[in-house]
DNA sequence: AAAAATATTTAAGCATACTTAAATATTAAT
DNA sequence: ATTAATATTTAAGTATGCTTAAATATTTTT
């Protein structure tokens, strides 16, 4: 299958987990930079692929085939960028840059030998779980956005659900690392601000980042 | 650039180096596996984007800028290759399947990366030097077939020059490996065989692989 | 040097993955 | 419940990278 297919399936899994998104095709549309004629051209395509169901007017739905052709290619991306990270010592931003293009080009083969080496990781760097080889995400995700937090509650960072460099730069100059204890100090309802103490450290972050933030309470 | 273009300078370099191969349409599409007739429109195409040098009916001759490219995409190859073989201990043929692909998707940037973390190495395990990112080959080769050289001497093998399986596996059973220590015991000119020993093993070969088995008298 | 074999080129056509523009349907606003 | 705004679909067209078939040129053989 084409790169265009994969991304394509790939943006229909993501935009489904997401519930503030749709998978309409001008949605996927909009994800992909791609024209919304492109995009229910490509959904009519992949309907006779059997990879989703396309009924005009109506939200795409992944098929078994597309949900699992979906999630073969997020397993190789964020094996990609679970190596990269360890072996090359990037940032959040360029290993997901990297495996953006990699994760195309890898073969089943290649990722059971990249999970193998990296000890079968159960998540990316970014917190995001890792697929195994038959496309199943085996952990459960009870994580809630920084934003939901409770004040004066110790925190582990479980996630950072972004691809902006800005970001992962910022994150990665104050100690906002997946694994790391936060402490949440102050949540400030009525201006969507949290203050939290990091590696000794006072933050104040807006609810730009605490709502792409998200920790566990129980370590 | 796309990945047919990638594909078709690196095929008239790789033919142009290989003084038995010309550069002629028909013997690029050989090597690609497509019609004559597409080989012949890519030339003309390339042609406007300065890549090669096109004239009806004569060999297809890359300009710098098409050399600089072949050798950018060689390099990543190599470089892929040289990883894949010392991180996962993937066999020659594995790394050269895998290389294939890869080589189209990495960025001058994840290049320098495996380049750092595998000590800015000169050859890729086949023996195959890897230039540096100006896309310069600095070392010099003077080795030879293994058909071309005297009996009773050692040499070490510089080059295995193949990218078929069954040819790879041959090698890694009898000790023909890169670097790998050999005696020439006795060359049967008149049937095109050879005769070496190889790790207190005799083995004789016939020309079909001393042809693309590469060594250096001196160490 | 002519004939035969081979290679290259031209021409017409196809699939993929897009585009823009116009038509049609859905959703939101009043 | 209309109207207005927005989204989706259809239609026509494009670039890329191929194909096969036929025409033309080159190379090899005799």
């Amino acid at each position: 299958m084409s790169v265009a297919i994969e991304n394509f399936v790939k943006a229909i899994y993501k935009n489904d987990k997401n519930d503030s998104n749709d998978t309409k095709p001008g949605n996927i549309a909009k994800k992909l930079g791609i024209s919304n004629a492109a995009a229910t051209d490509m959904a009519k395509k992949l309907a006779t692929k059997d990879l989703l169901h396309y009924e005009k007017y109506q939200a795409l739905q992944l098929t078994e085939k597309g949900t699992k052709m979906a999630l073969n290619v997020i397993r190789k991306h964020r094996l990609w960028e679970a190596f990269l990270f360890k072996t090359f010592d990037m940032s959040l931003h360029e290993i997901h840059r990297e495996a953006e293009f990699l994760e195309h080009e890898t073969s089943d083969f290649l990722a059971e030998k990249i999970s193998e080496y990296l000890g079968h990781p159960k998540f990316d760097p970014h917190g995001d779980p890792i697929p195994n080889g038959e496309g199943e995400i085996t952990t459960i995700d009870d994580s809630m956005a920084l934003s939901e937090t409770k004040e004066d509650t110790v925190y582990t960072i479980s996630r950072l659900m972004s691809d902006d460099k800005e970001f992962f730069d910022f994150c990665a100059h104050n100690g906002l690392k997946f694994g790391n204890q936060i402490k949440v100090v102050k949540q400030f309802k009525k201006n969507g601000m949290t203050q939290l103490s990091v590696a000794g450290n006072n933050i104040v972050l807006n609810k730009d980042f605490t709502s792409i933030i998200y920790v566990n309470e129980k370590n």
